[in-house]
RNA sequence: CGGGGCGUGGCGCAGCCUGGCAGCGCGCCUGCUUUGGGAGCAGGAGGUCCCGGGUUCAAAUCCCGGCGCCCCGACCA
């Protein structure tokens, strides 16, 4: 890798900067012209938007929701080809690619080898691992009618080179990563690029001797991880999340606040998790008087909570739901929670170890009662009573139509095993800190696999005492494409994107008014190639266009300054600079104007 | 996979119900004017009306079939 100085850089601590000495496979173009920069500096673009290919628009396209879908289209960034799959166009395609090289730099940072793989793989070693049936795997044959899948991620591929190389456990530790095309074939890809079937991940496999070895490498993830995020600007947090069904031994997902986010997290002071999977203690209710025993009420046709709880008077968290399922496809459990709670499908799979669904209704009338009476009392199956319900008297199904009973008290007339499965609310608290919940869209994801993967495949190693052990792994996805899209979503306002600096498309968008040939013009010439002496990146606005599309076009894109040369400040001596985030302008004097520029750029967000 | 909606010039849309010259705004091209917040005047280019079939003297419009795209839900190693 051509590593070119970095002499002149405005911020050293970002060393690596886009279109520098780049030799990765992709179609990571130049933008725009180059102009050779001096031998041994950076080569340095030339960008004129008049001959720079960024196709703005003034309305959104109309089927756009999200508004960094919006405003992506807008400004120029990305084209759709197909429903899920997007074109970067080049202002775009520099904003993947400057989240890219930060990625790059962390992962390298904490051992990390970049490498290569490739999106068409045989279909056997999917097979071997027991995930050729997934429905998201896009399958294909070749020619020859050979069976042939499009790499959803790559765990089959690296950890069969290393089966085939590592020996001893003189081979380990391992990181591989790389940049590659992920394929899905998304049941419903929406908003933009957020979820695509089509798109960059960046994902990086340890391979260890054992448990606590991959603790070591999950825990250099977390530090490169942390650091990739607040590099990039993001707002985010690493929350807890769910193992899936690929079982695991801890996974955190990175997660990024926005609107458009298509998951919910948990989040209180000290405590963050997706609510898949967050614990928290619920609010309490107020429980009516105890009885001695279940009492029977009617309650004609009060098939729901809310019609039994005010036919009572009680609040809905002093009646008890039941949710009656079916595990393993046999086995029938009455999983009883708070009225005013809601079953955690995901949590109720973890504490149940098994797979499950919710039993039909003829199920339900056979073994339990009418549904929308049933309840625990009498129920002859296991009974897993929410750790929320408090002990009390609650109204429950009596098992019988028309009727329920109320002075219901768990362990006096049911018994029962104590679970976590309900959904936590807002309000809910953890360690006396109030949880708000918020929708978030996952950025990346760190996960423990263990021996999920090396044990289908044969990646093992002879330990010390030459025996044969199973290597442990992890794996660590991150979207370039998803950050670059929270980013507009977080930071974007009336006008259009603000982003974060260091993975804005241009550093400064210079703007040059009057007419071609103009004083001001003339002036915007000399700024530009000063500017571009800094080692910030310009985009030049040298369009034959009047004032009030370019401050349009630039706001609109969104790079964190925008200098404007025009008469109305170069007669005093100055040029004007504006602050994209918060959009407030000031004056610089004409002498040394790009230092102060480079100066400024220094302390943006 | 279930529900809803849409497909007409580069973008946004009207026209469809009630069949009869394919329109509007923006953008684009040429000229002149204009140049600190998407400017003005004049002239101009650009469309297999998603595709196929049917009905009809005549289909963007009605009928049948298909394809594509969006939204909600389900789903999302």
């Amino acid at each position: 890798m051509g590593r070119a100085s970095r002499g002149g850089r405005p911020d050293d601590s970002w060393p690596a900067r886009l279109g520098r000495g780049r030799r990765r496979a992709g179609p990571c173009h130049e933008a725009g012209q180059s102009e050779p920069g001096q031998p041994g500096t950076l080569r340095r673009h030339v960008t004129r938007l008049s001959g720079y290919f960024l196709p703005t628009e003034r309305e959104p396209p109309a089927d756009a929701e999200a508004l960094s879908h919006k405003l992506m289209v807008r400004a120029g960034l990305i084209r759709q080809v197909g429903s899920g799959l997007w074109s970067w166009l080049p202002a775009g395609w520099r904003v993947h690619q400057r989240i890219v090289e930060i990625v790059r730099e962390e992962m390298n940072a904490i051992g990390g080898q970049e490498m290569l793989m490739p999106v068409l793989h045989p279909a056997e070693p999917w097979r071997r691992s027991g995930r050729y049936g997934i429905d998201e795997l896009f399958k294909l044959k070749d020619r020859r009618g050979a069976d042939m899948v499009l790499a959803m991620t790559h765990e089959e591929i690296v950890t069969g080179h290393v089966a085939a190389a590592v020996r001893s456990y003189r081979d380990l530790p391992l990181i591989l990563y790389h940049f590659q095309v992920k394929e899905r074939d998304e049941p419903r890809p929406r908003a933009g690029v957020l979820r695509t079937r089509e798109f960059v991940m960046k994902d990086s496999y340890t391979f260890d001797r054992d448990a606590d070895s991959l603790d070591v490498a999950y825990q250099k993830h977390v530090i490169a991880y942390d650091r990739m995020l607040d590099r990039c600007g993001l707002e985010w947090y690493r929350v807890e999340s769910d193992v899936g069904m690929m079982g695991g031994l801890g996974a955190h997902e990175y997660m990024a606040p926005c609107a458009a986010g298509e998951n919910e997290v948990a989040i209180a002071p000290g405590y963050a998790a997706n609510v898949e999977v967050a614990t928290a203690d619920a609010q309490p209710v107020q429980l009516p008087h105890r009885l001695d025993a279940p009492e029977p009420v009617p309650t004609p046709g009060m098939t729901t909570i809310e019609a039994v709880a005010t036919a009572l008077s009680v609040p809905a968290g002093a009646l008890l739901k039941a949710f009656p399922v079916i595990v393993d496809g046999d086995r029938m459990s009455l999983v009883m929670l708070r009225g005013d709670h809601r079953v955690n499908e995901v949590k109720l799979r973890s504490a149940l170890r098994a797979d499950f669904r919710p039993a039909h209704p003829d199920e339900v009338a056979e073994r339990l009662g009418p549904p929308g009476f049933i309840g625990p009392v009498g129920a002859e199956m296991p009974i897993l009573l929410d750790r929320a319900v408090m002990p009390g008297p609650y109204v429950t199904g009596a098992n019988a139509p028309d009727e329920h009973l109320r002075g219901v008290e768990p362990g006096r007339d049911f018994a029962y095993e104590t679970v976590d499965v309900r959904s936590v609310v807002a309000g809910d608290t953890v360690a006396g800190g109030t949880i708000r919940i918020e929708p978030a869209i996952e950025v990346g994801n760190i996960f423990k696999l263990g021996t999920r993967y090396s044990e289908p495949l044969a990646a093992r190693y002879l330990d010390e005492s030459g025996r044969e052990q199973l290597i442990w792994m992890g794996c660590y996805g991150f979207g370039p494409a998803r950050a670059a899209a929270a980013a507009v979503e977080q930071y974007a306002d009336e006008q259009g994107i603000s982003w974060p600096r260091v993975i804005a498309p241009f550093d400064v968008e210079l703007v040059g008014l009057g007419r071609p040939g103009s004083d001001e013009r003339a002036l915007a010439e000399r700024l530009y190639a000063e500017l571009r002496e800094t080692g910030l990146e310009i985009l030049y606005d040298d369009r034959d266009a009047g004032p009030g599309e370019k401050f349009a076009d630039a706001e609109l894109l969104g790079c964190p300054l925008r200098l404007t040369v025009g008469r109305r400040t170069i007669g005093a001596g100055e040029i004007e600079v504006q602050v994209r985030r918060g959009r407030e302008s000031r004056t610089l004097p004409l002498q040394g104007t790009a230092e102060a520029v480079a100066e400024l750029w220094r302390t943006l967000p």
